[in-house]
DNA sequence: GTAGTTCGATTGTCCGGACATACGCATTGA
DNA sequence: TCAATGCGTATGTCCGGACAATCGAACTAC
């Protein structure tokens, strides 16, 4: 069966975007079986009504989400593999709801303190100058699954205890009006500290999986630090990324 | 001063690519200073003797980077944070060899073995079928730093020893012909085993960081299953990530 | 039978223009 | 003084067309 597709173009959405969510409806819905070619552009576009611009707008916007290929002189294919999550800056809560599992957060830690070396540097405040320290418990059936420590310099958000158990750091940032726009992350593994090991009711050397993680606005502000350790039988990284080509 | 740039019309690189390149030369360079207004498209277009799409095509492409960023009504400004390394699927082996240490690599194992039930689930193979095995010990500065165990389906690539100890799997597979396009990693940590400290000459029950992979190509076929055990003391990853907007 | 050639198909690049939309700022009004 | 309005500016979207580059397959010649 052909696919049918159409564009509203009274609607304020662009034609472009319209098309490249039919597109990748289609293909999440399995309509568009993997490897199957998508038709050429010049006919697509006749189909359609568009402009040749147009399509190929669509159409990049999906490659670049790794949905399709091309390839000149044959043709746009849908990829066969299981494209899921490319890796975005994600928060922990954000995740964790998208599994399902109705994560609980208990804020240990909300204040005011100086900023060490280490956070002054992240940030690129001053050392020794305010900065927000915010230290939460994460949990998951009732059981602890990551330990997090923020830094946020000052005058950015007020954190409200009440909201950062509701949700997670980033929506509220996002609802601040922050536009988040890149990370520094580094991801790595250690023997729990002793006070490590009763905050997340491990035992003392067990190993944890740690990430420290510096974010940035669109200004180029850094906007959080934050130091995170793991439960690794609890939690791991999970994530697709692709090729830049 | 201005920034001069130029683009040659009788080179085969495109001219939005030349334009980008210079471009992000001079942002690397710092000529374009962060924070600073890129000037409008149309001008910048006239000023080369482009049009204004493949000039906006030149843009757009460092602005997927996230060394620009655009705002409607105000115009495009150089991103003012140190963005470096966006997360490629990069092997291990470059990575090293970016950070100037010069990797060693030592093949334990090279051979052909019957497809254990993982495996054969990770690459699409028929279980017990014949896969290739490869272990390998990555060391720099002469300690043990990394364990590489990957398995790859059969025919995809002759696997030379001498040559696995020369370079990094995936360029060997690009070298191949191969189109790497994208991988699911998970990253965990967990204790030792005794055979695992050993080899990295660690203690059982030491932290250790860990990473599965699977590689595919842009057929979808599965090209690579990787199970890699690092020295959190030696490695960690460390990436830089973008949102997606 | 095999290697080289030609050719159709499809995407890649580029152009010049048009109108829409949103942001920042100055002006205007209460 | 402060809020609402209007305007200039820059990017966002879209069009229709042109030619180039590349791939695969059919065809041809040896």
């Amino acid at each position: 069966m052909q696919l049918d597709l159409s564009v509203d173009r009274s609607s304020p959405v662009p034609l472009y975007f319209q098309l490249s969510q039919q597109l990748e409806a289609a293909i999440e819905r399995g309509t568009l079986t993997p490897g199957s070619l998508l038709g050429n552009e010049i006919e697509l576009a006749a189909r359609l009504g568009l402009s040749r611009p147009t399509v190929r707008q669509a159409i990049q916007s999906l490659v670049d989400k790794g949905l399709l290929v091309r390839r000149r002189g044959v043709g746009t294919q849908v990829v066969h593999s299981q494209v899921k999550r490319p890796l975005e800056l994600s928060s922990l809560y954000d995740d964790l709801e998208a599994a399902g599992q109705r994560p609980a957060t208990r804020v240990l830690v909300n204040t005011v303190v100086p900023a060490s070396p280490e956070v002054a540097a992240a940030l690129g405040v001053a050392e020794g100058s305010d900065v927000h320290r915010v230290e939460r418990l994460r949990l998951a059936h009732g059981e602890p699954m990551a330990y997090l420590i923020n830094h946020l310099p000052p005058g950015l958000l007020d954190l409200d205890t009440a909201q950062l158990e509701a949700t997670g750091l980033y929506r509220l940032m996002r609802a601040a009006g922050i536009t988040l726009h890149s990370a520094r992350q580094s991801i790595g593994a250690r023997g729990a500290t002793a006070a490590e090991a009763e905050r997340l009711m491990e035992e003392q050397g067990a190993p944890l999986l740690t990430m420290q993680r510096t974010t940035f606005d669109d200004t180029g502000r850094a906007v959080e630090f934050g130091d995170h350790t793991y439960r690794p039988s609890r939690y791991s990284f999970e994530f697709q990324l692709l090729v830049r080509s």
